[in-house]
RNA sequence: GUGGGCGUAGCUCAGUUGGUUAGAGCGCCUGGUUGUGGUCCAGGAGGUCGGGGGUUCGACUCCCCUCGCUCACCCCA
């Protein structure tokens, strides 16, 4: 309706309907306890920061499409992902906490940009990160914990696969030449090298020469680098010695160990789009190859530096709450999920209303969800929206039951009736 | 930003070469007596057919503009 598109949200974002919610939480109760499993700690910070900490120079789009604003001389700024504030609070504490740290958070996070299927101007993140663990039983446990997800929510083994790849076999490969005199060049290298799917072979290196100022030579040798699916291949890029490619296969190790090695792929093309990344990176892709990364993350092992901190090596991911729908929706995977009331109170008239109100009591703190009956509607009526709301049992109270000292109970399953004695008037 | 598709009841949609009071399913409301749900039956409410302009005796139907939604490209989480 034009008429009526002030009731709309704006582009890009949605509501919550008690049905949509009650699938988010389910989501989000299978990210909950993952993490818990994984002994890892719940977090949260506020969705709007101060512009800087998400401002990078590197040509990211993650900056361009900031939400940003003004405000009584202020640049603030809706976050546009969750590591910088989790980065910003391990900093504010970090002479008083104990490392390694394994925290978490599920967040709202917004991006001005266009959408298409799996891709919104809002969506909520389960954000994992290891803080200060330099070793890559990090981020074997990080994707460990991904697969579990994975697994817990119903998806074949087969229907997700992971694709890693190393950003310190890349440094490595160029430390001799273009970045010998200017290690600052890397991030905004593998902002461009991560365009290749979509602007091209040739783009990319014309951009490695032009704006990167590699040598024609070094920037053929880095774009023939990125076809590459095979770590040993990769390996024999890089000089002798080289502390990535070790890495890397002791990473293929421990996944081995954590029975997941089969689900995960060597792809030197997997850079990632965010400039911070330094180490292992990585992307889980559904296996029709219909939607875009369903959750990608990796090494950042200088942001914490860089944001004003000490120098923490960190690896974390981020898992979107849309694209995993889509792909639990392909699948068939989306439970039905009703409403979890349980029992119905119901005063026949107003007369009976607080012996109602007692017995709803007592059912609540009995741990039950117990809804009371706000109006007094026909008995039919407050049978059908028992029913409708999925409840066990409807408790009746009317003049015969509050003379007879009991509430009616009728089991909406079976239709039996019983009576159950009404708490005392005294409590 | 480029290209395609679509905008008809709360929701999902149908609407015959433009022709009388615009339909269905689901949902909602009422009733099938007097305090009993799910099923079934019978009724009912609800739409200026996204908006504006044009063509025509006549437009939901054709044309133009506009707004919105959506998919792909693009790009990224």
């Amino acid at each position: 309706m034009a008429r009526n598109q002030g009731l709309q949200p704006p582009r890009g974002t949605r509501d919550f309907y008690p049905d949509e919610l009650r699938l988010r939480s389910w989501l989000f109760g299978h990210f909950r306890e993952v993490a818990r499993r994984f002994a890892f700690e719940e977090v949260d910070a506020p969705i709007v920061e101060h512009a800087d900490l998400f401002i990078r120079k590197a040509g990211e789009e993650i900056v361009e499409q900031l939400y940003h604003f003004e405000l009584h001389g202020r640049h603030l700024a809706l976050r546009p992902e969750l590591t910088p504030s989790i980065s910003r609070m391990v900093i504010a504490r970090a002479g008083a906490l104990r490392f390694p740290l394994r925290w978490y958070a599920i967040g709202q996070n917004w991006r001005y940009e266009r959408m298409t299927r799996g891709r919104k101007r809002e969506h909520y993140q389960w954000n994992v990160e290891v803080l200060g663990e330099p070793s890559v039983s990090a981020e074997a446990e990080l994707i460990a914990a991904i697969f579990t997800l994975f697994d817990r929510v119903g998806l074949p083994t087969t229907a997700v696969r992971m694709r890693v790849n190393s950003r310190a076999l890349l440094e490595e490969t160029l430390r001799k030449g273009v970045l010998r005199d200017r290690p600052e060049a890397f991030e905004p290298l593998c902002v461009v090298i991560d365009k290749i799917d979509k602007i091209g072979a040739e783009a990319v290196t014309d951009l490695l020469t032009g704006e990167i100022g590699l040598s024609a030579n070094e920037a053929r040798t880095v774009v023939e680098g990125l076809a590459v699916r095979s770590l040993d291949e990769a390996a024999a890029r890089v000089p002798d010695g080289s502390a990535a490619a070790a890495e890397l296969r002791r990473l293929f190790e421990l996944l081995d160990a954590y029975g997941v090695a089969d689900r995960v792929a060597f792809d030197a093309s997997v850079v990632r789009g965010l400039a911070y990344y330094t180490g292992v990176v990585f992307e889980a892709f559904d296996a029709g190859g219909t939607l875009r990364a369903v959750c990608g993350g990796g090494r950042y092992d200088g942001l914490i530096e860089q944001l004003g901190g000490p120098a923490l090596p960190a690896a974390g991911f981020g898992f979107g709450d849309v694209v995993i729908q889509e792909l639990l929706s392909d699948h068939g995977l989306l439970p039905e999920l009703a409403r979890e009331v349980e029992a119905v109170v119901f005063a026949v008239s107003e007369a009976e209303r607080p012996a109602a109100v007692r017995t709803v009591r007592r059912l609540r703190e009995a741990g039950r969800a117990a809804e009371l009956v706000l109006g007094t509607p026909r008995l039919k009526r407050a049978m059908q929206d028992a029913d409708r709301a999925g409840a066990r049992e409807i408790w009746v109270i009317g003049p015969d039951e509050a003379a007879r000292g009991v509430a009616r109970v009728r089991d909406l399953e079976s239709g039996e009736q019983r009576d159950e004695k009404l708490p005392d008037g005294r409590s």
